[in-house]
DNA sequence: AGGGCGCGTACGGGATGTGTAAAGACGGCC
DNA sequence: GGCCGTCTTTACACATCCCGTACGCGCCCT
């Protein structure tokens, strides 16, 4: 086995090669003009492995291919594809335990090919951390299809919201407070607010979703349970307590809005 | 047949809800504490419908349901779900339109069920927006295998970066006011417009369906319940009530428009 | 013309939902 | 044991909503 080569991708003027930069935060497109989508493809079967690769070089993509999987976890981390197209059949580790290598430290789209259509592999496969799973054999138009979706939802994803953001992004402020999701600290006027562990999560659960109107059984329910009803008035209480510790005038509120008949809903 | 009656699915009373659970975010709560994932099932098949909302509660998800494609689109705006499980053969759109209607406003996984097993369906599903597709007859434990990873590649972004699913969309406007679908709000001269919650149920649906005229019993059934005739004058009373908040001349309606002997129509 | 019929409007009482305060229950911690 | 913070439960005042009834209006129809 590992009859693989190094690299096998040897396309035409790709990669920033050697010296690219790291972008160690994920971000992958350092050249400019066009932002390929890059794709690896690991497949120890030479002649699917061929076909696979031209076909996607066709529409556009930029292809690494790999025939083992050690050389699979290798380019996964050098070249930073954007998806991977794994056959789970390789020659020198179960595919089982390559999706969960590279799952260790990598987030990268994986899709499977096999050729065991059992819904039991599906499943190790999808659990270990696929992302689709297709048989073989399989239209290559599908898996095209099925690459743009997993692709799309890389792209469609703000950027800011990848591994990095232990930024900034998670304070949520007002004119009459401010609230650190991940800190879980509230300030207003200076100082601290001290909340209690239900304020808290029934605030988290509100300020995580601005604008938007969250009906009281779902409130009841993340915050005491699936078996409570609208019928006590656990929402009323607290909800008077957090506008007593947040609200300038509790009986008017201006941010913790409530809905009657319907819900609660945080304004911004 | 088997059309939805109110909101979706309800089936009360079971497990007296786990005791302190662990939550891998961090959050420590001693009770309901599990942010449970909420899944949208939109299958016209009454009996399919079931057993997927009996398999999904069993695992401990929280099911909405819908039978139709208005009514899927309508909780999806409204129940804010984190996945959505989408029949492609509904009886009053095309599921291909639903899709694309949905990702206009909303980016919620969406995972396919079809009985249609060609590459042109999947790959047109998927290109309008879906991420993944099953044929029926399908397997649950894949089905839920898939779903885990749907929601999974969800989880994995840290919570507070992604806005709540959908984007600033869900928001009809008109020349006289603009409706927020998810927020429950309306707007209108640069006041909000109270609703209670009879009336929003009400123009809830009528704006899910713009332009199309729906039947006077049908609104009936989704806001008053399976057993009213159109002899009460309900509707007569709460079509009023919306028009003299939201029309200039609620005498001489531009927006909600009534069709005599038939039914109502919201005209954008 | 008159009488159905469908639609819009007005109003009051009972029912329901909400805010608020305060007291009991529970558990942890010196 | 006694203190303390938190959660639960009870009770009540108040606002609002839903519903039922009643009435006026325009239209079509035989």
């Amino acid at each position: 086995m590992a009859l693989s080569p190094t690299h096998g991708s040897r396309q035409s003027g790709n990669v920033p090669a050697a010296g690219s930069r790291r972008a160690s935060d994920g971000t992958l497109k350092t050249k400019g003009s066009t932002p390929m989508t890059r794709v690896l493809v690991v497949e120890d079967d030479a002649q699917l492995a061929r076909a696979l690769t031209i076909n996607l070089k066709a529409r556009k993509y930029d292809v690494d291919a790999a025939y083992d999987a050690a050389t699979a976890l290798r380019l996964a981390a050098t070249e930073q594809p954007d998806v991977i197209l794994l056959d789970l059949g390789l020659p020198d580790m179960d595919g089982i335990d390559v999706i969960r290598a590279l799952r260790g430290w990598n987030r990268v789209p994986v899709l499977v090919l096999s050729a065991r259509s059992g819904s039991e592999d599906k499943i190790r496969a999808l659990d270990a951390g696929a992302d689709d799973y297709m048989t073989k054999p399989f239209s290559m138009d599908e898996l095209l299809a099925r690459l743009r979706a997993a692709t799309r939802r890389i792209e469609e994803t703000p950027a800011h919201a990848r591994p990095s953001t232990g930024a900034a992004g998670a304070v949520v402020t007002t004119d009459e407070f401010t609230v650190d999701l991940m800190g879980k600290k509230v300030r207003r006027g200076g100082h601290d607010v001290r909340l209690t562990p239900t304020e808290w999560h029934l605030l988290e659960i509100l300020i995580c979703n601005p604008g938007v109107l969250v009906s009281q059984q779902r409130l009841l329910k993340e915050v005491w349970g699936p078996s409570y009803s609208t019928k006590t008035n656990y929402l009323r209480v607290y909800m008077a307590q957090l506008r007593r510790k947040l609200e300038a005038d509790p009986s008017h509120p201006r941010y913790l809005i409530t809905e009657p008949g319907m819900g609660y809903r945080f304004e911004a």
